[in-house]
DNA sequence: ACAATTACCTGTATGC
DNA sequence: TGCATACAGGTAATTG
């Protein structure tokens, strides 16, 4: 489940090889991931055009190219990886051998690399617009801050939980409140608050805020170093696993001992999501 | 305005 | 062995 570390981690993978760059061809084999624009107007854009700085918004990845941003939302299975070409499986233009199942889009590029959408549950969604209207036309511009940003304080965390009487793992996982904290980073975070999922976050105190705005910059910025987790099928942009999943304290651990107290983590489910928690350490 | 719920998807695991 | 069901969960849309 591609959440802030592995978007961030895809986007330094394809920062590296990607900028500069010419688009060849486009093969598009599943119109429907295509979000905006038209179809037409989504095939025709690209040769080409030459690919441009990554950026990323929450768990979205902003592709500049030419003067337009590809916004590409992963969702669950979600994939973009790029293959080095003309060796290897590459170099064989859009009837290239090899590719796996679940390939949506191909873009073939000059040299004989690719870059290959994939996504198994077909969530995830492309966006194509200009670069001046990426607020207007994605939900990028219904995020709420970047947790990593210098900007987002203490105080600033303070003003998202105060009077809201949702469950604090709620509201962590509300994009339009903190951008880019999903389900495995939300428990991993209150885990190291020592903060229950279950809490309201208006009854988070002001200590309690420090130690949570703590636990988020600490969780994210050692799961990027980590280059992401990988749980079930996420993959960089070079197509390497991440290791962060060593790391985890109790995302998918229901039932196993406490690293820290020994006592058993419990399973729960909290607004549809799987939850899990240790409630001796967590208050 | 806010909060809670559902639809969208398919591979994997479990129960009978 | 085979079939049905539950589960994984990010986001948009819908309902309360």
């Amino acid at each position: 489940m591609p959440e802030l570390p592995e978007v961030e981690t895809i986007r330094r993978s394809l920062e590296a090889v990607l900028p500069g760059i010419e688009i060849a061809e486009l093969g598009l084999f599943r119109p429907e991931v295509v979000a905006w624009p038209g179809m037409e107007e989504f095939t025709g854009f690209f040769p080409g055009k030459v690919w441009g700085r990554p950026g990323r918004r929450g768990k979205y990845l902003l592709l500049e190219v030419a003067d337009r941003v590809l916004v590409v939302s992963l969702r669950m299975t979600g994939q973009l990886v790029f293959l080095p070409g003309p060796a290897g499986d590459g170099g064989d233009g859009l009837w290239a051998h090899g590719l796996p199942p679940h390939t949506h889009i191909l873009w073939c590029l000059a040299g004989g690399a690719r870059l290959r959408f994939t996504d198994q549950r077909r969530f995830g969604r492309v966006y194509l617009v200009p670069r001046e209207r990426v607020e207007e036309l994605t939900p990028v511009g219904k995020l709420g801050p970047e947790p990593l940003d210098p900007d987002f304080t203490p105080q600033r965390l303070g003003q998202i939980l105060a009077g809201r009487h949702r469950p604090v793992k709620a509201l962590l996982l509300d994009q339009s409140l903190v951008a880019g904290i999903g389900n495995i980073y939300a428990d991993e975070i209150l885990f190291a608050a020592g903060i229950s999922p279950l809490r309201s976050a208006a009854e988070v105190g002001p200590e309690e805020t420090v130690r949570l705005h703590w636990a988020a910059r600490e969780i994210l910025d050692e799961a990027i170093a980590r280059r992401g987790t990988t749980v079930r099928n996420y993959q960089d942009g070079h197509g390497q696993a991440g290791g962060f999943q060593e790391c985890l304290a109790v995302y998918g651990r229901g039932g196993e001992p406490c690293r820290r107290c020994g006592g058993p983590l419990r399973h729960l489910r909290l607004g549809g999501r799987g939850t899990c928690y240790c409630p001796c350490c967590q208050t």
